[in-house]
DNA sequence: AGGATATATATGTTGACGGTTATATAACGG
DNA sequence: CCGTTATATAACCGTCAACATATATATCCT
């Protein structure tokens, strides 16, 4: 399944991940952290593994999540083709700068 | 309104989005393409509009869309700082060819 | 074993979303 | 003007996602 931007477009779910980016965290961190009830932070964390942007590994009786970036290698690979979109435009941007101040 | 990601979850919307990178088209084409009534096109395309990712002119009694690729800048922002967590994967496997490949 | 803690699942409600059909608006051509 | 074409809006409907409460499961500790 490639479920990516549909798990992606729930606010909490991205707040969950960008937690993530500062390493290993059990899932009481997002409880505390997302102001919905604990068993909603549960779903989501179901959701984003089913995505396989997170993984999960045990521990006592805690489960430390973990980022798995890779699965967001499949948005950038997505927007590549609408890189030039916006760079094209930075692009103008600087040959118009450069025409202002030329040295 | 920052709602792109949430935006970009409807499969049609990505659709059209990507029939854009061709350049400018009517709503028309999307119709055709889409496999959707005519006016669930629209709705997607007021979306579009509503999220600036689209722009549209008047073109006799045609209306012709236009990508607007700045508001991907905000996706590709948010990604930023998430590219090392599959940047590294990357580096990681370069240093083991080049350790099971040494020169 | 039994209590406490951490997390997941079950269940039910509700609002938003995407789809359709019907209709309105607007521009063109005769 | 009138009919046609292109597109948008209105009204309605079914589905699904996200939330909460209640409960189950699992692990730790004593």
């Amino acid at each position: 399944m490639d479920l990516v931007f549909e798990t992606l477009a729930e606010p909490n779910r991205r707040r969950i991940l960008d937690l993530l980016r500062e390493g290993e965290r059990p899932a009481g961190d997002f409880v505390s952290a997302l102001d919905i009830s604990q068993p909603g932070v549960s779903r989501h964390l179901r959701i984003l593994r089913e995505a396989d942007l997170v993984s999960v590994r045990q521990d006592g009786q805690r489960r430390l999540y973990r980022l798995n970036g890779a699965r967001l290698a499949r948005i950038d690979a997505w927007l590549a083709p609408y890189r030039r979109f916006w760079t094209d435009k930075l692009d103008a941007l600087e040959d118009h700068l450069d025409r202002e101040t030329p040295q």
